[in-house]
DNA sequence: AGCAATTTGTTCGTATGTATT
DNA sequence: CAATACATACGAACAAATTGC
């Protein structure tokens, strides 16, 4: 069960970044934590770095997440209240 | 003041070439240094990539420029002779 | 102090699909 | 139809900072 369809009408890095904000929401994704490298979510998704890029640059403007150049991707701590619309 | 005009009837890629030869003529790009990015000619000119890499084409055509994969473009030094016509 | 591995940052090469001219 | 333009995507290579040994 590949986690993106390509085939969808959605393009693969907004499925990306709906996929991942679902799962910081649930909680799967531990506030202040570090998220996947990269690399790994690429594979997950099977993916290229740009597209994964694209995604997390999608959540970085919801102000789920944010970077440490070469440190690593985390989860803000608290969470934001989602934004309605 | 956008530097390139949708509406002309000179296609948006040929504005930028010749935008960007008047500045390599004048000497705001010194010889043997790097030009931009495409990335950053890009958001300068309001373009989409492709539509960059085709002015720059024509630089390259002028032996204005030249590029290194992976490290950038850069002025040649020195300039060639203008070609009449 | 030094070194290699890891990780994100950057940049160009290429291809595809769609829309506009 | 052909040329141009935009957005997206994949790939490759290199840079630079951090980390662990």
């Amino acid at each position: 069960m590949p986690e993106i369809d390509p085939d969808a009408p959605e393009w693969p890095y907004r499925q990306i970044a709906t996929t991942l904000r679902t799962e910081i929401r649930a909680g799967l994704w531990e506030p202040g934590k570090r998220l996947s490298t990269e690399k790994a979510l690429c594979e997950r998704f099977g993916v290229a770095r740009e597209t994964l890029r694209r995604a997390l640059d999608c959540l970085r403007e919801d102000g789920l997440i944010f970077t440490i150049p070469h440190r690593g991707t985390y989860v803000v701590d608290p969470l934001p209240a989602p934004t309605p619309e």
